[in-house]
RNA sequence: GGGUGGUUACCCAAGCGGCCAAAGGGGGCAGACUGUAAAUCUGCUGGCACUGCCUUCGCAGGUUCGAAUCCUGCACCACCCA
């Protein structure tokens, strides 16, 4: 927290970094203004980004701007991150067209501590400032509400491209929900933010604190926006709630799997979002003369790397490539297999195999598993498509199910 | 307060007395193919002691030989009018 701040580079040099991947800065004049004030006196930007602890999952999307963030606190400036857990009780309609479930206080709680435990992997918590928006909205009377809602109009929120087409497709529009925006910018006025990060969709929002601002006499803040990021189906907003999303507290194993899951087209703004690899390395990568696949992998492992460390993400790496290559991973799981599930000659039927070795959910799944190609045994693969075919199990039996499920089986009594 | 529409499997959504374990799409799983766990194509997608049996269509009752489908009550959701 009272680290000596580190001697702060030119306001030029500073914007070359911080417009890496940037959207929209709005207005960017006084942006720019506002980053030569800093530099020149030393007294760094107070940069602010909220979070709603809505779910438990942080992912890449969710790193976009905290990643900027993070250069913001490199080059000397203030984090300020705001944990929504009172605009979470309402939910915000940005995006959506629908009103989002609200959660209980209880729940809200539990996940904001979660969900700092996961942004202190990007942000470096011990130099940044931590509000959660109840700690101001919880003592807030009837009139304070009232007084908020003063400041805005029907129209005002109604403009909005997201309440605006629910309106007009006769879709519900709950007035807890027109209340959000205000709330995000009352934050804004409580910290002092000089800049608010957030979505392209966020802009709305982060346009309504500098009304606020201006009112309670304080100088507007600044909106910096980010694309949104693409999904692992490479077309959808990367959501918890569309399940296309490579989250930072997964394995090295599956977040390296998911990117090279990822179509080609969206590379490039993973590299320019999620990567400090330079802009011209990335044309590089993305050029003629480079196997897409290479391309990829390189993005895999610097994005893997960011969460596990270089070493994590090399394995990662290899062990995708063994796999894709067919061969068996090199650590193999070993699964006990109790003597009790055998027959008097040591043989279980296929699908009950599957089934204690936590493969399916349920013998009919393990049966069409079996009937689909998907199960094969040993050193030699045998596929076994016949549900009936009664396995002698031995110890130290290789049981493959699919392309990704793969034990070693050990017995036990 | 009045009116209308809705509640179906993981999600969306059809079905409106038997041919319904329930169309179609999405997602998921498996197979083929591939630079890829991409794209494409194919199959599967409630459970089990699986040529059969059991449990599911908001909840509780009822009508019927037979109900996801009809009736009654309840709960929840939404829209319209006030």
């Amino acid at each position: 927290m009272n680290e000596a701040p580190r001697p702060m580079s030119s306001a030029a040099d500073q914007w070359e970094t911080l417009r890496r991947g940037i959207d929209a800065v709005v207005p960017e004049d006084e942006f720019r203004k506002k980053l030569e004030r800093s530099i020149a006196r030393g007294v760094p930007l107070r940069v602010k980004y909220g979070i709603d602890p809505t779910g438990i999952d942080v992912h890449l999307g969710h790193t976009v701007p905290l990643r900027k963030l993070r250069q913001f606190q490199d080059l000397g400036h203030t984090a300020v991150l705001i944990i929504g857990n009172y605009t979470a009780l309402v939910g915000d309609p940005s995006g959506r067209d629908e009103t989002r479930a609200s959660l209980t206080e209880a729940q809200v709680e539990i996940n904001a501590k979660d969900y700092l435990k996961q942004v202190g992997r990007i942000i470096d918590l011990d130099r940044a400032e931590v509000h959660h928006n109840g700690d101001w909205f919880s003592k807030w009377s009837f009139l304070d509400v009232l007084r908020l809602m003063r400041s805005t109009t029907i129209g005002q929120i109604s403009a909005r491209e997201d309440f605006a087409k629910r309106l007009r497709e006769a879709k519900p529009v709950h007035l807890s929900e027109c209340l959000y925006p205000l709330m995000q910018g009352w934050d804004s006025v409580e910290i002092k933010a000089d800049v608010e990060l957030g979505g392209t969709e966020q802009l709305f929002n982060l346009l309504v604190a500098r009304d606020l601002q201006q009112e309670q006499g304080q100088e507007p803040q600044v909106a910096m926006t980010m694309p949104i990021l693409v999904g692992t189906d490479g077309t959808r907003r990367m959501g918890k709630s569309l399940g296309n999303y490579i989250g930072v507290a997964e394995s090295a194993e599956a977040q390296f799997g998911k990117v090279m899951s990822l179509p080609d087209e969206p590379m490039r703004p993973y590299f320019t979002l999620l990567t400090d690899i330079p802009l011209a390395e990335v044309d590089r990568l993305l050029g003629p003369g480079v196997n897409p696949r290479d391309a990829k992998e390189v993005l895999g492992k610097a994005i893997v790397a960011q969460y596990h460390g270089d070493g994590a993400a090399e394995a990662a790496a290899a062990a995708f490539r063994r796999r894709s290559e067919g061969l068996d991973p090199e650590d193999i799981p070993v699964v006990e297999i109790t003597r009790d599930l055998l027959d008097g000659e040591g043989r279980v039927s296929a699908p009950r195999l599957i089934v204690a070795l936590g493969f399916e959910s349920s013998t009919s799944n393990a049966r069409r598993t079996i009937e689909g190609g998907g199960f094969n045994i040993g050193t030699d693969r045998r596929v076994i498509t016949d549900t009936k075919t009664m396995i002698d199990v031995t110890d130290g039996l290789l049981v493959r199910v699919g392309k990704r499920k793969i034990a070693r089986i050990k017995l036990v009594s």
